[in-house]
DNA sequence: ATGGACACCTGTGGGC
DNA sequence: TGCCCACAGGTGTCCA
């Protein structure tokens, strides 16, 4: 479910509470949420209790809390991707359960807060993992930490299970450039190639079907087949598109997304192909289409969005 | 390289 | 009410 936008919103909450907390408990009710983590459930558990969080960063939808952990020279750190279906929830310690909970880690804040990290999914095709960090390739920010971290040693490192994701278009060091280059070098349609997060990452279903829309471009589109300045038009459009949706604090359409608090984003309303099937565009009034595609769907202006060339 | 199918999962809503 | 099917914000792998 989550994209760029409602990861960036959960990253933002949880960085104030977990920056320096102290994890002191770790319960693990669905073993499968740790899928990820090569070591098994008690490895995750006492590698975690006693940790120090440092810090909260994204790049495209991956999460990772950099950790301290004593007795180790490794640097580490826990990885979370919430998949289509995942919830990171702050609560107060014995606050009511919330259903599908998977993984629960206890902490106690910098300024001596308990608060218990809950980790939610209805699908578990999310997951936590603890991970080794490594150098990023090219010496700059592993990712998005609002300056958090600035200086230390993590800054510019990156889990080795997200290394090969690329930046997304709201990192400081995104290289649109680049990006176009290999526009040009896909033959493969300009959807799939959006979504591919080695080409470019955060973007999903819902905001590759809202950046098409904007850009009047055809989700079968060759990618190569794409001008330079239209291209540009359509990198534009994902970055003003991501970056009001994340003011928005994402978009929800039911119980699927919320922020820490468990609240819903707002993003839904401005939304102009994705979910709005058989409804008007709202350029020239014809109705939205979803078409199956890759199985899934892409929704589109059959007239505003034709195929070309 | 590229496109397609499918695997990983559970829950919800619509149609009958 | 129940049953069956379609569908859901992602990622990764395998195969033609």
């Amino acid at each position: 479910m989550p994209e760029l936008p409602e990861v960036e919103t959960v990253r933002a909450g949880l960085a104030p509470a977990l920056t320096n907390a102290k994890v002191t408990g770790v319960d693990v009710l669905d073993a499968r949420s740790l899928k990820r983590h090569p070591g098994g459930v008690e490895d995750f558990k006492q590698t975690l209790i006693g940790a120090k969080i440092l810090g909260v960063v994204r790049r495209g939808k991956f999460l990772w809390l950099p950790i301290e952990v004593k007795g180790t020279t490794q640097k580490l750190a826990l990885v979370g991707h919430l998949g289509m279906s995942g919830q990171m929830l702050l609560r107060s310690p014995g606050a009511s359960e919330d259903k599908l909970t998977r993984v629960v880690i206890h902490a106690k804040c910098a300024d001596g807060e308990k608060v218990e990290f809950r980790f939610i999914d209805q699908r578990i095709f999310g997951s936590l993992a603890i991970d080794e960090l490594i150098e990023t390739s090219d010496g700059k920010p592993g990712g998005f930490s609002a300056g958090v971290g600035l200086g230390q040693y993590w800054q510019n490192m990156i889990p080795r299970q997200a290394a090969h994701i690329t930046r997304d278009p709201l990192d400081e060091d995104f290289d649109e450039p680049a990006v176009l280059a290999k526009f040009k070098k896909k033959n493969s349609g300009i959807k799939r190639v959006l979504l591919d997060q080695q080409t470019l990452s955060g973007i999903g279903n819902i905001y590759a079907d809202e950046a098409l829309w904007q850009a009047k471009l055809h989700y079968d589109q060759p990618a190569a087949s794409i001008s330079k300045a239209k291209a540009s038009e359509l990198l534009a459009a994902v970055k003003d598109i991501l970056a009001k949706a994340v003011a928005q604090g994402g978009t929800s359409f039911d119980e699927q997304y919320k922020n820490v608090n468990g609240e819903s984003g707002y993003f839904a309303v401005s939304l102009n192909a994705y979910g709005m099937t058989g409804l008007p565009c709202k350029r020239c009034g014809h109705p939205i289409k979803r078409e199956n595609w890759m199985n899934r769907g892409s929704h589109l202006c059959p007239k505003c969005q034709r195929r070309r060339g």
